[in-house]
RNA sequence: GACCCCUUCGUCUAGUCAGGUCAGGACACCGGGUUUUCAUCCCGGCAACACGGGUUCGAAUCCCGUAGGGGUCACCA
């Protein structure tokens, strides 16, 4: 039998890191095995849904490296694929457990109800309902009234987890819990057992804080005589100090890291390594994951959000980029910074490929290469201690022997550069650091002969000869 | 409060199911080397089995208990 997975994220806000964690659990364990990945949009929140969520969800995904077989924008022969657009369809099923005796009317008042659990808070037990209408048989002309599910009594309810092994829940604990409101809709965890029923899903795999709803929807599937599905609950990502991961710790939105100038391959990288292992294996590819991954690795704690680790897996990314394609990556970025970048681009992102976590550093740290000389960014510290009085002339005449280089590369700049020294019997040092703070204003920065090359000969030149004028006269 | 889940270096984890290597790797951190910058890269170091009982020749691993953390308790999904 296909293995049948899917994804229901609300499109009540942007795609959280934790949704994008269990988005790729689900893909990665149906691409494992041959399976169908499939999206049900859950909008029946009408107050909170919104089209563009939805948008920017799929987006998101899709920007990840997450594909799916059926759902919205898919199509497929289980749809449709938004709750919204699947209302009437749940109805049947609750008439038949009400003419099957598995469910049953109740006209227990918001107020009474309020009672029954303040009451049963006060004694310190579970909050549940007490059962009121249950034997009432109350018929369809009872005035306003809800649903309820007729929950067995006694008994435990097992649930076979994939992550978390068998979990078992007294049946006493659950209450008769509403599958139908007074205004006639099905509640979640009603109509996600009908969806998944009829989307033929094998496998629910989904996070943590769903664990203790699976009882509940394992007795529906049975009171509906309905195969259950295998179950899996991951872990959710928690926060630096344990709690659970929100704003505070840092980004929690799969775009923010998009917009922070993370790749797509290292977040995915990233987001299936936490709280997932297999043997050594750190930095790996998407496919390299398929392979490797299966619900056995996946560990039953909760993991914290490391950053330092995200940044680390981000720069190994980027460093094996091939550099065109990297350079493809930084133009949104550089436009953002507002820079425009010329035909010296790809040249000038080889320069500092390895030198940044994220394409917004590598921007930032190229962004001397584009900007008009007026424009530079000068570190004070870095003029005062390598652009000193006796440095000007030398600036001026290391320019004008590399104005005559036989040709504008690394090893003939580099050829020049260590003949002018040996000339004049001076170190390198002498030369390297002042070259660097006229070309880039700064003390750190991409090697000499590569940026000098990158730069370009008229630029070389030019801010060469600039920094020599920066430099203190002589006398003082 | 009740129920459920969880607990190995600061962090992510291997090892646990089939008890027996100085408890392994990675990030971070510290030190050294390469690069006359920075980054990369290489070498080295620091650092953990939550606690208490048991079972056993031997326990991170099996059993019991305790503590701590997290999650869930809606006519929301």
């Amino acid at each position: 039998m296909t293995m049948r997975l899917r994804f229901a994220p609300s499109p009540t806000g942007y795609l959280h890191i934790g949704g994008a964690r269990t988005a790729l659990h689900n893909w990665l364990l149906t691409r494992k095995n041959g399976g169908v990945f499939l999206l049900r949009i859950e909008d029946t929140d009408r107050k909170r849904s919104k089209p563009e969520f939805e948008e920017q969800i799929l987006r998101d995904m899709t920007w990840l490296g997450l594909d799916w077989d059926e759902g919205p924008s898919k199509g497929g022969d289980y749809g449709p694929y938004r709750q919204t657009e699947r209302q009437g369809r749940y109805t049947q099923y609750i008439e038949r457990m009400l003419a099957e005796g598995t469910a049953y009317r109740c006209t227990c008042s918001k107020e009474r109800l309020t009672a029954v659990r303040e009451a049963a808070q006060a004694k310190g037990d579970k909050p549940k309902y007490d059962g009121h209408c249950r034997d009432l048989n109350l018929g369809p002309d009872c005035g306003e009234h809800v649903v309820r599910f007729k929950a067995p009594l006694t008994g435990q309810t097992v649930v076979a987890d994939l992550v978390k092994g068998d979990v078992a829940f007294n049946n006493e604990e659950l209450d008769d819990f509403i599958i139908q409101r007074s205004d006639g809709t099905p509640t979640y965890n009603f109509v996600v057992v009908v969806d998944d029923h009829e989307m033929g899903v094998t496998h629910v795999v989904r996070g943590d804080d769903h664990l203790n709803n699976t009882p509940k929807q394992q007795m529906l599937y049975e009171a509906l005589g309905l195969p259950v599905p295998q179950f899996g609950h991951l872990p959710i990502i928690l926060g630096n100090d344990g709690g659970k991961m929100s704003k505070r710790h840092g980004d929690t939105s799969v775009g923010a890291y998009r917009d922070k100038g993370f790749v797509p391959e290292a977040l995915f990288n990233y987001l299936t390594r936490l709280g997932w292992a297999c043997g050594d294996m750190e930095h790996f590819t998407a496919d390299e994951a398929v392979a490797a991954f299966g619900l056995d690795g996946v560990a039953k704690a909760g993991a914290k959000w490391d950053m330092d680790k995200l940044s680390w897996l981000n720069q190994q990314w980027i460093m094996g980029l091939d550099t065109a394609d990297l350079a493809q990556r930084c133009l949104p970025h550089y436009a953002e910074a507002g820079i425009e970048p010329d035909e010296r681009l790809e040249a000038v992102v080889a320069t500092v490929q390895a030198r940044a976590k994220t394409l917004v550093d590598l921007v930032a740290a190229s962004a001397f290469y584009f900007a008009a000389d007026a424009d530079l960014e000068w570190d004070d510290k870095a003029v005062k201690k390598f652009l000193k009085p006796a440095t000007g002339p030398l600036l001026r005449e290391l320019a004008d022997a590399l104005e005559g280089a036989p040709e504008w590369s690394e090893s003939a700049l580099e050829a020049v550069v260590k003949d002018f020294c040996t000339a004049r019997e001076i170190g390198l040092g002498k030369v390297a650091q002042p070259i660097r703070v006229s070309m880039t204003g700064q003390k750190a920065g991409p090697g000499l002969y590569e940026m000098l090359v990158a730069a370009g000969k008229p630029m070389a030149l030019r801010r060469m000869r600039g920094g020599a004028d920066r430099c203190p006269p002589a006398d003082g």
